[in-house]
DNA sequence: TTAAGATAGTCTCATTTGCAACCATCTAAA
DNA sequence: TTTAGATGGTTGCAAATGAGACTATCTTAA
């Protein structure tokens, strides 16, 4: 007779443990900045790369849908954190980048962001973390999941 | 200059991978049998389970809000999958169980769940998996999302 | 007993998000 | 050129889901 442990079958777990990481990090970014998740990604894409870039690109890269992007874009530059400057090549699209006051708050998030990370991963050792780390990448290259420099086609799931 | 990489961001990244991967499975429950997630961890517990459970127990297990699962069980009552009794101990609760037709759904859904965390996974030795369990354990139990035989109470989340 | 508080489950409401249609613009081929 | 199809971005709509009110029932203590 078939059985499956929900608490031993992996995709559960992953889905468990994301939700509840999520949760410990969201008390950062909304309730003391009043961001939501689509938001936060657009920012820490926007901080981490130097050029400015298109909203698509940021959808690809975060694997988020673009219509989300697109809404959490317009938030943010209500919000002044960002700014979009058209695109003479290409008039379809527009190169997002950081104002000064996104790139403060990106400042003052980002550390208090990988503390909470290192706070959840501080039930491991050093070399854990290293294999763990080591491990998911070897699962998000077998899913396709790798971003490299450059934007990769999204793949629309199922 | 603080700076963070969004792929090498533990928290981002198993949201990725988590969301990746459920659609994958997705496809088994939902496109072939119309399940959608919560209905399937509703199907899940009580299959794994012996004994008939109440529908608190499922939302304590799978960390799932108890309106949710509320909802999976009206409609997996619907199509006669799943069943309640009234419990007399305790006349606010129902105990459900599988039906017929639930038990042969799951036996026929299991193996093919299981065999795409294999493929998910297949890039990984025997050796690695059993690693990556161990160490998504040890995260889970600093989580405190470890759950034993018995019901936990929901610490609810933030 | 009775009353206060806890708990199981349902339901309504608001929010979030994916989908798909849509517009503007670009590209490539006739 | 002109036209067909692809692409960047926005928006309306519908489905999913969490919050919290609500009912019924249980528990505990006065």
């Amino acid at each position: 007779m078939a059985k499956l442990d929900l608490f031993k079958f992996v995709p559960f777990r992953l889905n468990r443990l994301a939700a509840e990481v999520s949760a410990a990090l969201s008390g950062e970014y909304r309730a003391r900045y009043g961001l939501d998740i689509p938001e936060w990604r657009v920012l820490a894409t926007l901080g981490f790369r130097d050029e400015a870039c298109s909203a698509q690109y940021i959808a690809q890269c975060t694997r988020t849908h673009k219509s989300t992007i697109s809404r959490a874009v317009t938030t943010l530059m209500d919000r002044a954190l960002i700014e979009r400057v058209a695109n003479a090549d290409d008039r379809r699209e527009f190169r997002l980048r950081l104002t000064i006051r996104g790139r403060a708050l990106y400042e003052e998030l980002i550390p208090r962001l990988l503390r909470k990370e290192r706070d959840i991963l501080s039930c491991l050792t050093a070399q854990e973390r290293k294999d763990f780390a080591a491990l998911l990448g070897k699962i998000e290259c077998s899913l396709d999941l790798v971003q490299g420099r450059e934007a990769v086609q999204q793949t629309e799931a199922y």
